[in-house]
DNA sequence: TGCACCAGCCTTGTATACAAGGCTTCCATG
DNA sequence: CATGGAAGCCTTGTATACAAGGCTGGTGCA
């Protein structure tokens, strides 16, 4: 088990919203998981620290970010500025490249049919990766791989309510609008796409106010019974790996 | 010394063209240069992988990477997609926000005037790190230091000539764009201010060959009596921190 | 003379030991 | 009963020891 597995693993698992915004990672706890020593799993910690997908609070432990509303905007810029502008300068698609993005839009059907929620976040996420691999640049492709779980983050600690279907639905005809070498109405669709998810986040309206989540989460509930739990600085039972952490086996 | 500062030391020294793509860098004479153990060596080595500018060549050690003709394609247009889009979807500048860019167009200007080629190599490259903190999204600026240290390192390793002087007009001329309002036009001019540095990289034009690199390296020389030396895959007198890694002190 | 092989050295790879600091829990005191 | 403090536990922080593999230089053989 390399530091690189483990830094994978974590990150598919953020991918596939199996870890939650603000989880602790112990280091303890990943080492007894994938079996190896401290050591390669600090690596793995340090590396994603370089990312931007991990924390450490000193002396305290590792946590899986959880982005401020001004970081949650500047994600969502940053992707539509990249998105966008790849299409932009792309070039017209290989048939080759366009089956390629059609393999991918039917697994994300698959998963949607088979109510797989793992995999149907992951495979939504990573279209967005897919295309830049697509549109020939491997260095945007990672660097939105990190993004997109950034995104996925923030989509899970501001509740995000977009729609998987309708989500695929916008995949499908970003990729047809390619296929027709409408390059300006890919770009306008995935500039759209991008904001519908972040549109659907539910920011709190006055930041200055320190107890606002506070104030939300203990706010009388109407309705549903269990309400989707708020992520919280400190994550219940933080001593059971096989709970917390069981979503990277 | 933490490994976060040992990172910095390191991307500066590759910013201010100290370290030349493929130097290695040992783990002990890092380690014995900021005196510390090589776990925090090791640590910012890792996190510099993650940023894709170090690169870990198994059981033989660390390596400044040297992008190929395809990485560096995709470096320049990486940046060409997040400068410019960053323009695009920017308000319109605050004074302070253009005063700081100017002051730091002062910077340039002086360390052109004093001709000292390291301060002058990194500001030249900063600008565009700063542009991106002024225009309101520290997650890209973050980014963009990393690519732009990668392109620095492309620089160094394709024999850019691009002149400092030119460089440094056209980030007055970005600026001033800016500053009335024509965010077309300093988009465009960013567009080809990137151009413009990538214009001049010698890249081979047959790059199936493989002695390529060598033959160029080798071949008679006309004039200078100095060339500028090419990096080698294998830096001579590897064992000589006070020579080799002197740039990060 | 040239090539192949082998020993030794030097580097990285990994684990572990111990130090240092934070959190919790319990107890004493007001 | 509430609050302050301190001890102990648990975590991270750092260094170091040893293992493992590659490179170099030398030696023997064809």
């Amino acid at each position: 088990m390399t530091s690189r597995e483990i830094a994978d693993r974590i990150v598919q698992a953020i991918l596939a919203q199996k870890l939650m915004p603000g989880t602790r990672l112990g280091e303890q706890a990943l080492s007894l998981l994938f079996e190896c020593s401290r050591t390669l799993v600090r690596e793995a910690l340090m590396q994603l620290t370089a990312r931007g997908i991990v924390q450490l609070s000193s002396r305290r432990g590792w946590y899986v970010v959880q982005p401020s509303e001004s970081e949650a905007r500047e994600a969502f810029e940053a992707r539509k500025v990249i998105e966008t502008g790849l299409i932009r300068s792309a070039q017209p698609m290989q048939p080759a490249t366009l089956r390629r993005l059609k393999r991918h839009i039917q697994e994300e059907k698959a998963a949607l049919k088979a109510a797989d929620v793992g995999r149907r976040s992951f495979l939504l996420g990573d279209f967005h990766v897919c295309l830049a691999e697509c549109l020939g640049n491997q260095l945007l492709a990672d660097t939105l791989r990190d993004f997109t779980a950034r995104t996925t983050l923030i989509a899970m600690l501001y509740q995000s309510s977009h729609d998987a279907n309708e989500s695929c639905q916008e995949h499908i005809d970003i990729v047809q609008a390619l296929e027709q070498g409408d390059q300006a109405l890919a770009e306008r669709l995935m500039a759209a796409h991008i904001g519908h998810v972040q549109a659907t986040l539910q920011i709190t309206a006055v930041p200055s106010d320190p107890l606002a989540q506070l104030r939300q989460a203990l706010a009388p509930m109407s309705g549903r019974a269990e309400p989707r739990r708020k992520p919280s600085q400190r994550p219940p039972n933080p001593d059971s790996p096989s709970t917390y952490l069981g979503a990277l086996l």
